[in-house]
DNA sequence: TTGCTTATTGGTCGCACACTCAATAGCATC
DNA sequence: GATGCTATTGAGTGTGCGACCAATAAGCAA
């Protein structure tokens, strides 16, 4: 009667199991941060016990930094895709700048600010941590210099333009917890309106005015 | 032998041991952390029982939250003291930018980052981060407003000039515990360049160049 | 069908945490 | 010096965590 759980035994593939672990974990990270990744809260997603979890991920630090690169790899491919080099850098950062001060980007910035302070105490996730930052930097930079050699931007440093505008969306990703008062819009709009200036382009290029007619 | 400790017990009044409560609890989460405020971890600081700090606050998230406001009260004060109304706008925020990019301010900006993370777990906190956001845009916002009206700035909207200028603050603050990559001046510099632009102010106002000979 | 490898289980240990409450003892007051 | 108020203690409860390990059974190969 009480025993309609525990079902049977299913075996898979060290290979599949692993990366159903971490995919799970990166969902748990995304939805309710890094410290909601435990083995038990894993394993009742999986329908699995707990010492599974135990079995790949040794140490939980390990799964959480897993998780953590899981997720913000798979974000920074969906925000710039490596794979179209034909598209224009103007282009790619407009949709760039909709996307991530949109309030569907709200669990990414909550997960950044979240590996941010996790990093203090966790040093394998603070490396997973330094190793993103540097793809993003490094993806970003591409695409200003992209766009600098086809004469749409202008930037003496690349990379020091790139760091400056992610700094600023992690400035406004900070409020993600906790609301941005009452500026939304306009301190919103700022993240857009650094990389206007920092690539030399016109004020409003990357955040269509909403105004009133 | 073994009983060394636990001498004498001390009785003090409501007041002050509620404020030695608190002032321990802001210290412990300035070096190690919000989460690091336990009952023990302070009780043991004052050579105290856990009991006593649940009678003074019988749910934690409670004194966590006045920890967090206390130190970020105090420090709010000593880097744009309210009672200093004849002093140079343009020296003041001279000032407010060494002091907020050095590695002195390193542990108020871990601080920072752990209380807008702990914010998404815990509303008492949350409102405690609002409040003090409140107080420091207010704070900065009236420097930029004396300064405009003392003909020393130009700017359109304080209040969205002194935000700008604490995301670009907490944009960096945000890297307190991962380091700042290869840019490290460069990015710190952001802050005040920020500040320069918002209040129209020629480029090194705030940040000497530390240029070679 | 049989056997074997190993993915998976179930149970357990020790630790740290917040919270509760009756008993105790400082200390101000008379 | 005795008394009463209450700040403080001591002891205990229950929860959730990571980690460990011998026993079990799934599913492939023979």
């Amino acid at each position: 009667m009480t025993s309609s759980v525990q079902r049977k035994r299913i075996r898979k593939s060290p290979d599949d199991r692993r990366a159903e672990i971490v995919g799970a974990a990166a969902t748990v990270a995304l939805t309710e941060g890094l410290e909601c990744i435990t083995l038990r809260r894993i394993a009742d997603q999986l329908a699995v016990r707990p010492g599974l979890i135990s079995h790949y991920f040794p140490a939980v630090e390990d799964l959480v930094a897993e998780a953590f690169g899981s997720a913000a790899t798979a974000e920074l491919e969906s925000l710039l895709p490596v794979g179209a080099p034909d598209a224009s850098p103007l282009d790619l950062l407009t949709d760039f700048f909709a996307r991530t001060t949109g309030p569907a980007y709200d669990d990414m910035s909550r997960l950044w600010l979240n590996a941010r302070h996790l990093s203090r105490y966790r040093p394998v996730l603070r490396e997973r941590v330094l190793t993103q930052e540097h793809l993003w930097r490094g993806r970003l930079s591409s695409v200003v210099r992209d766009g600098v050699d086809r004469g749409q931007f202008r930037a003496e440093d690349a990379l020091l333009a790139a760091v400056r505008i992610l700094v600023v969306i992690d400035g406004l990703a900070g409020h993600a917890n906790t609301g941005l008062g009452n500026h939304p819009s306009a301190a919103t709009r700022f993240a857009a309106a650094t990389a206007e200036r920092e690539l030399g382009l016109p004020e409003g290029t990357f955040s269509p005015t909403v105004d009133p007619a």
